[in-house]
DNA sequence: GCGACAG
DNA sequence: ATCTTGTCGC
């Protein structure tokens, strides 16, 4: 796949987001991170309930088939968070996901990509801005709409899919984003076990 | 043309 | 993301 079929792929992927609650409940989230030896990918999904209980965790690797260019993550890590999530055997309610969401040049960032893909209700967590300005108050702007929120200074949500930014301000305000911090801590474990036996 | 650039 | 020393602040 060229960069220009991925550029057109997020341009028709960003059509199909729905950035307005899509759900009953949340009563379990889904965490998924990946941590990498060169294109060796390290991933892990964490579904926790809403009392930040383990419900289950799942690891892979995998082989990353193309190099990280900004604006394009999704061609780099879709491939293995698709891979880890498949091997889940709980269900979830919601998806987080570390990468923006809408909040993206063409208002498909990774989150957007699996959410999409998935039908999944998911929130785009980014450590730092990759388009957009922070307005007094948090929101970020891009192209006069409020496409996202700074949580703190390095933390910002975007929608990826099926749920307003409202509503996701509220559901990390009040849950945090512990699933994604244990996939964070998992994958990178994963990747250390393998460094140390090769 | 130049700089910036999720993970 | 990953590499990577000392250093600033709570």
């Amino acid at each position: 796949m060229t960069y220009d079929d991925a550029i057109r792929m997020q341009n028709e992927t960003a059509r199909k987001v729905v950035m307005q609650d899509d759900f009953s409940q949340i009563n379990r989230i889904c965490g998924v991170d990946v941590a990498y030896i060169g294109d060796v990918a390290f991933c892990s999904a964490v579904v926790m309930d809403k009392n930040s209980q383990l419900v289950e965790s799942v690891d892979s690797e995998t082989e990353a088939k193309h190099s990280y260019v900004p604006g394009l993550l999704m061609l780099r890590e879709a491939g293995p968070i698709f891979d880890t999530l498949e091997m889940l055997k709980s269900s979830y309610d919601l998806l987080l996901a570390n990468g923006h969401g809408v909040l993206h040049p063409r208002k498909c960032g990774l989150a957007c990509h699996i959410g999409v893909n998935l039908d999944k209700p998911t929130i785009g967590v980014a450590k730092s801005l990759l388009c957009g300005n922070v307005k007094p108050g948090g929101f970020v702007e891009m192209g006069g709409e409020i496409l996202g929120y700074q949580v703190s200074s390095k933390m910002y949500i975007s929608v990826g899919h099926k749920i307003s930014l409202k509503t996701a301000i509220a559901i990390l305000k009040e849950h945090g984003t512990e699933p994604l911090k244990k996939a964070d801590i998992n994958s990178k474990a994963q990747k250390m076990r393998k460094g140390l036996r090769t």
